[in-house]
DNA sequence: GCTTAAGATATTTTT
DNA sequence: TATCTTAAGC
């Protein structure tokens, strides 16, 4: 082995054949498909880079390598890494070779990049913008109602479940018959009803020049089976790497076989076990049907060796992922044996979980663990309430990965409409916001001033012009003006935002009773919208690549600060931290009430307590409130409910780990009998409330 | 006919 | 909490 390749000493056997699978000294000609699957820990992302780095090594174009991964998180830790291990490698070479290295990022990002370049060739307008989630579902609703769809005797489902049920066929690539009776039962009878309204939704896409999600892949698998484009883009690259391939579905999947048919110079990396995303139409099935898409079937290779936790870490993980009826993997083991058993701690309330979560954290912190190394886990963003709260109060700061964004909030949304209609003054949604936002203004007046932008080519001209009811005419001259002076361009980006928000305070402060909290999002809004060259690339980069921490302190943390992490599950993947808290491990949060329907979204919880137990190196806690709020359920209030242990962890697996309660009420009860009876009821009564 | 305010209701996870 | 529905008000 050559001096130079010395880099690859440090992986284990397995790691290095899929790092020189297909790959000669100086020959970097794409080989014969590869399929590594790898268990968490396993150093996965890790060995995507050495491969690509290995590539580059020998000769590679940085330029022809496209890698691609479904989350924003996932495909920033892949080319962190790519980058780091790159410098290792490489040195002073490094930089420009990773520099070159365009073409990484999320499925999404790569096809709307792939989508603008194309667009003339396939009859898209280049400016196109993307609507988020929301923004989609608005949309949905919009021609729901037109349609009259709102005002059926049997309740319709909802502009949510309309874009699911959309969402759904496009990305499983299944007719809309089927979609509807194996994952929407109840609305099988408005078959042919949703049928018209996706038309008539499409339709209204193309007219407005928007593309939703999902459109950024559809149109990108339809510019495939077109043999000329294909074959160019095939052409494009000479190597093609996916991460987290199980969290792909049939549509990427099909992509990413329009680009390389033989599989030649294609890899793909992936854990089953991992697959936490069915939700979105991810199918395991795109791991295990790999292979055989190529003739010869792609070379497998197997990484089972667990770099990250201690071995009585992953025994508890393993006997939770052992449970699944069905299983196509390996268990994972690890040579790191000290470290105890993952603590089950059982506490009485959330507000205790709370509580025990600050405790601990803090004792880690004096023993020198930052903050940054520690973690708190949850299934739904909403969990985390109470202990967002506890350490507001105990002023430990913190960032929150993944649920609600910033650019959700009403606020941000309703000054981001702005920009996108003086931008692009066909955009129904955005308009349809806006006019409402005005007092006198409802939906039928909103229509009918948006129908009359439509039919007048100039935007200034139509905004002097519009229809606006009487009782909304100066509410309407400070919009106009305001809009005017956008479109415009009189103040350079991004100073024309002081402008919008000008228009917009007094219409927050009528509003809202919080006017100032939210006032602050918007000088927040400014700070990220200065970090961008231009209106128009500011509305279209945000979209699909938002700031996407939050925290209670208005603005991100310094890099150099310590902070600790608050994720969901699903954000967490593919992270690790030296201690994790996984915040209600009881049935009803995991698994979710709302998943206990069908075996396979049972199946789909397990797994994501799996994720969640293997994110941990050292230490590991699973706290089970034995009561847990359920919010806004009751009209009186709110109710609890008592809380079983995670039926993931049925009674044979207790051994595995280490019980515990807290607090230690026990052993506080037996000293204080030594001094007589000495037992807080207050404070239990107090507690029983918090 | 249209807007708005009050009351009912459902509520995951990501691009 | 945010959204959808219904009923009251202009």
């Amino acid at each position: 082995m050559p001096p130079a390749f010395a880099y690859l000493d440090g992986l284990n056997d397995q790691q290095r054949c899929a790092v020189e699978h297909g790959v000669a000294e100086n020959d970097t000609t794409p080989g014969p498909p590869l399929l590594i699957i790898a268990g968490a820990g396993s150093g996965k992302t890790n060995t995507l880079a050495h491969r690509v780095a290995h590539l580059l090594v020998n000769g590679a174009d940085p330029r022809r390598i496209l890698m691609m991964t479904f989350s924003r998180r996932a495909a920033s830790e892949m080319t962190r890494r790519v980058e780091r291990i790159g410098r290792k490698v490489m040195g002073d070479k490094a930089q420009a070779l990773t520099d070159a290295l365009a073409w990484a990022g999320t499925f999404h990002g790569v096809g709307a990049r792939i989508l603008r370049e194309h667009a003339e060739q396939i009859g898209l307008d280049p400016g196109f913008t993307i609507h988020d989630r929301e923004d989609a579902a608005d949309l949905m609703n919009l021609v729901r109602h037109q349609l009259g769809y709102s005002k059926m005797e049997s309740r319709f489902p909802t502009k949510g479940t309309c874009l699911s049920i959309y969402s759904r066929c496009v990305n499983a690539q299944m007719p809309i018959d089927v979609v509807l009776a194996k994952t929407f039962p109840w609305c099988v009878a408005h078959a042919e009803a949703l049928k018209a309204l996706f038309a008539a939704y499409v339709e209204a896409k193309q007219a407005q020049n928007v593309l939703d999600y999902d459109d950024l892949l559809l149109y990108w698998a339809q510019m495939m089976a077109h043999p000329v484009l294909a074959a160019g883009l095939a052409e494009r690259f000479d190597h093609v790497l996916v991460d987290e391939y199980q969290d792909t579905n049939a549509l990427q999947a099909s992509i990413l076989l329009a680009i390389k048919p033989q599989g030649l110079g294609l890899t793909v990396v992936g854990d089953d076990a991992q697959s936490i995303y069915a939700f979105r139409a991810a199918t395991v099935r795109n791991i295990l049907d790999f292979p055989q898409a190529f003739d010869p079937p792609a070379r497998i290779v197997t990484l089972d060796r667990n770099y990250r936790s201690t071995q009585g870490i992953l025994a508890a993980a393993n006997a939770v992922i052992e449970l699944a009826p069905e299983r196509f993997t390996k268990n994972l083991w690890s040579d790191k044996v000290d470290g105890g058993r993952p603590r089950l701690v059982t506490v009485r309330g959330e507000a205790d979980q709370a509580r025990y979560i600050v405790e601990q954290v803090l004792e880690r912190r004096e023993e020198g663990a930052r903050l940054k190394h520690q973690a708190v886990l949850f299934r739904t963003s909403s969990h985390s309430g109470p202990l967002e709260v506890e350490l507001t109060r105990r002023n430990i700061p913190f960032v929150k990965f993944g649920g609600l964004k910033f650019l959700d909030a009403a606020h941000i949304k309703d000054l981001m409409a702005l920009l996108r209609f003086v931008q692009n003054p066909r955009d129904r949604v955005a308009g349809f916001r806006l006019m409402q936002l005005l007092p006198g203004v409802g939906p039928a007046s909103a229509a009918k001033i948006l129908d009359h932008i439509d039919a007048t080519p100039d935007l200034v001209m139509a905004l002097e012009t519009a229809p606006a009811p009487s009782k909304a005419l100066a509410q309407w001259r400070d919009f106009a003006a305001a809009a005017k002076d956008l479109a415009m361009g009189d103040a350079p980006w991004p100073t024309e935002l002081e402008r919008a928000r000008q228009w917009y305070e007094p219409h927050l402060e009528r509003m809202h009773e919080d006017a100032e909290t939210r006032l602050a999002d918007l000088l927040q809004l400014e700070q990220i919208a200065s970090g961008y060259p231009s209106r128009e690339r500011f509305l279209t980069e945000l979209t699909l690549d938002p700031p996407d921490a939050t925290s209670d302190q208005a603005g991100v943390p310094l890099l150099d600060e310590d902070y600790l992490i608050l994720s969901t599950i699903h954000s967490a993947k593919g992270m690790e931290w030296k201690s994790v808290f996984v915040l209600s491990v009881v049935d009803g949060c995991i698994p979710s009430d709302l998943g206990t329907g069908a075996s396979a979204e049972i199946e789909e919880e397990r797994r994501l307590l799996y994720v969640a137990m293997t994110r941990a190196k050292e230490d590991l806690h699973l706290i089970t409130p034995q009561r847990y709020y359920t919010h806004n359920q009751g009209p009186t209030g709110d109710r609890h409910v008592y809380a079983n242990r995670t039926r993931f962890i049925p009674k044979g697996l207790l051994g595995l780990f280490e019980k515990t309660a807290w607090p230690l009420v026990d052993h506080e009860d037996r000293t204080a009998a030594a001094g007589g009876p000495k037992i807080d009821i207050a404070a239990q009564m107090r507690g029983m409330w918090r």
